[in-house]
DNA sequence: TTAATATATGAGCAGATAAACATATATTCA
DNA sequence: TGAATATATGTTTATCTGCTCATATATTAA
């Protein structure tokens, strides 16, 4: 049975959806700060000072990507008193990292 | 024993390039033309005519994005002819996109 | 060689984005 | 309550990016 011409234009809608959305995720990734942020976060959870501090910028950068890590759900943060500490979310983006790392580790031949 | 100075900085300048790297090449996963690019050419090898109509592009703004995909060794290509035929390059372009794609389904809790 | 076809590329523009700066909010403590 | 501290956010600006349009290159066929 042919499929009806609404539900095909349904597929293609909930397709580009989802690749917006996956665009959207890869974008975070796709920034140097945003990724020594979560390079650090690998590691153990941190407070918003002790990451500006360590990546030497203003607290107001690195709140602003905080910020965008946080809207797409790579970060997660708990509030003690006036401190807010951040770790990563989940292990999806463990492996994205990952992945990426070793990408760049063959392209560069650090590995055969 | 104490690192010396300069064994200090040439680390941290060699992080520095590897994160910047790494942003480049998720820089790239980060825009949905291109994701669209990556998904046909998950399927099967094509030619730039033949992306161009399915995604019903013009050929200069394919083209464009192939030489994106192609500097940043996402996919390889072969000529025939007048012809040019694209594929994906390498293994990890297909990992890093399953687990982006296992992250948004999650996300939008299509899986537990 | 000339025409036709497939692809690549340079220039320009409109929209997106990261950081700086100033300011707002929230929490603690005196 | 008011001062101090930690973080968040609105605005502006310089830079980057993706597309369009025009054009260049390369290959084939007549």
């Amino acid at each position: 049975m042919e499929p009806l011409r609404e539900e095909v234009d349904m597929e293609k809608e909930l397709m580009q959806d989802f690749v917006r959305d996956l665009a959207d995720f890869f974008k975070v990734f796709g920034d140097p700060t945003r990724l020594y942020i979560l390079r650090l976060l690998l590691k153990e959870e941190m407070n918003v000072g002790e990451i500006a501090d360590a990546l030497e910028m203003t607290q107001s950068a690195v709140s602003h990507q905080l910020r965008v890590l946080r809207q797409n759900a790579l970060v997660k943060y708990r509030k003690e008193g006036k401190t807010v500490y951040y770790s990563l979310d989940d292990d999806h983006v463990r492996s994205v990292l990952e992945q990426g790392a070793t990408h760049i580790c063959h392209k560069r031949g650090y590995v055969e």
